[in-house]
DNA sequence: CGGCGAACTTACAGCGCTGTAAAAATGAGT
DNA sequence: ACTCATTTTTACAGCGCTGTAAGTTCGCCG
């Protein structure tokens, strides 16, 4: 049983190869009776349509990638999962490109050595700059996720990083914190991401009127909990105090809770944690995380809005758009006073 | 800038189409010469070869998919990982299909309404039975993930599940635990993967001569962490006393220490928990989980041979595969007797 | 210097499908 | 029955690339 062609259809069905393809993609002009009898020819042959005939013809292949840093983190297969949908909701499959936060594969990314893979890339650069973006090569619709400062060419979708990182020191000071460390700032330079709720934490610092001590920003590494847990043992153990930790992410927080109890600090009693990114385990974990949340049913919509626009044509100025979050108040923070 | 096509190239160094062709698969019989003509031209216009052609012509997309339940579980996410770093070593990538544990996704997976995309699928499927799978079309190769029962005609790849529970009771009770309690079977029936641990798990009490205790198998949800809390914190509050509790995943384990801690019992020390899958999180945690790791490379990397031999023509029996395991003794279940 | 095998290059014929534009069939109106 | 406007169907020409098999050219031996 060999594989059975448009044109086999069309033989059995006794019309053209183009009926047969109108029918299949439903096209309203078709007769009753023919559609009746190429659907027959279909049902009895067995047919189904061949995607690389069709992607060559039509120059598409409703596919569009998703290239981020790793799977492995839960936030990115999150992210993936809302995108996924999204995607399917509008006939498109999603082809996961994996950079390991590595510029080589960044840049591999980006110059797309192959082209008519998929129609479009959303993109979630770790270490590219604005300007090798800029730079890039227009074969193929980009749109740009997360924090990296955007070329004004190109569309890019995010959060308003540091209106929510002052907003969590606000909700920590309102609960009565007073010495409220951020884990932190990687070593040499912070990631973009990090430089970004860096400034929030400090405007939020001085919006609620809290002294801005840099003795409480970690540095280190936060590649992963473990390395943020040693982070900020090795900070604590040299005499730093706080009674909040702002973590810049969820994974940090997990590695603060362990380095706090190992070292006899309740939780949320001595210090209070918040996360960042509302992973699912946030909720899960005891305690349970304060977490800031992005809404990334809308980050999804809005990215693939913009994405499929110019997968139709359009080729204006780069679109730079903010979408919804929200802090989610848990356990590890809660709104009142620790008691 | 249209798009520059291989003949194009052609034109420009003054050869066949064919040995540019050539030239880009780095065909060895080309004479230096031509190879450099080749290639200037091919820099010189900035081609690309375009892989909807490639893939019409012969007739491979080198894509594989990899269909399971859903992303946001942390183990099918790291899973996605490494077999996409294994595909991509051997020269394919990997398009993620979520079946959300649905039945109808996952036929709709196997019926694979549209032909040419993929050239094989990994599949893990939750719910669909061994004689569905055996009759699904044999269009596109298939190898099977995980504890489904895998017709004799489909390649299959697992761990020994049940030599690994029994493995985790053996340890459980060389650490002096006696009441071991299983986390748990689903209402109204245990899923496969339950079912295979549940069996482990009663031949390890067996082995060590520990009394069966039905009501030691709790019954419940264990969709998430919360499901698997709220079903072992109904089992506590009916007058369970377990002194270990083998958690099916490690989500499970999760939710269970939640509920353990939430009514004063001490992990390890009133209650051993071990986990399964051994998640990236499961060391960072606090206490750090005790769980059944599988050997995720060698997963990827038999699936893979398995499915690229189907690829490559192979159409015999179905193999069944079992790959190694191991048991990552933590805090949460340590290896001397609780203190 | 003719002859030969190996090294290199090419012509050809699609892979399976779709967009375009034009042809054929239909039906309403007169 | 004959227009004319619509609806339905079709012919055609690729989309961009590769496998096959059949040339060419080359170096080298006798």
């Amino acid at each position: 049983m060999p594989n059975v062609r448009l044109s086999d259809v069309a033989k059995l069905a006794g019309v053209s190869p183009k009926t047969v393809s109108n029918v299949v993609h439903g096209y309203v002009h078709v007769r009753e009776s023919t559609r009746t009898k190429v659907q027959n020819a279909i049902d009895e042959l067995g047919y189904r349509p061949n995607m690389r005939g069709r992607n060559l013809a039509t120059g598409r292949t409703r596919m569009i990638a998703l290239a981020f840093p790793d799977l492995r983190i839960p936030y990115f297969a999150e992210l993936a999962h809302v995108i996924a949908e999204e995607a399917s909701a509008r006939g498109y499959r999603l082809l996961l490109e994996e950079s390991g936060s590595t510029i080589e594969v960044e840049r591999a990314i980006l110059s797309a050595e192959e082209a008519g893979i998929v129609d479009g890339v959303l993109f979630q650069p770790s270490y590219l700059t604005s300007t090798e973006i800029a730079q890039h090569r227009r074969d193929v619709p980009v749109v740009l996720l997360g924090e990296s400062i955007a070329p004004l060419s190109v569309d890019h979708v995010r959060i308003d990083n540091i209106a929510a990182a002052a907003q969590v020191v606000g909700h920590l000071a309102a609960s009565g914190r007073r010495r409220i460390a951020f884990l932190c700032a990687e070593v040499p330079a912070p990631s973009e991401t990090s430089k970004q709720r860096l400034i929030g934490y400090q405007q939020g610092l001085e919006a609620c009127g809290l002294p801005v001590d840099p003795s409480l920003v970690v540095t280190g590494s936060v590649a992963d909990a473990d390395a943020a847990c040693a982070s900020l043992a090795a900070a604590l153990d040299a005499g730093m105090a706080p009674d909040a930790v702002l973590c810049r992410d969820d994974l940090a927080a997990l590695g603060a809770l362990r380095a706090l109890s190992e070292r006899g600090l309740r939780v949320p009693a001595d210090v209070a944690i918040t996360g960042w990114d509302d992973i699912t385990l946030a909720s899960s974990m005891h305690p349970s995380l304060t977490s800031v949340r992005a809404d990334g049913a809308q980050l999804a919509r809005r990215a693939l809005d913009l994405l499929l626009e110019r997968i139709d044509g359009y080729d204006g100025l780069g679109r730079h758009e903010i979408v919804g979050h929200s802090l989610v108040v848990r356990e590890s923070a809660p709104a009142a006073p620790a008691g």
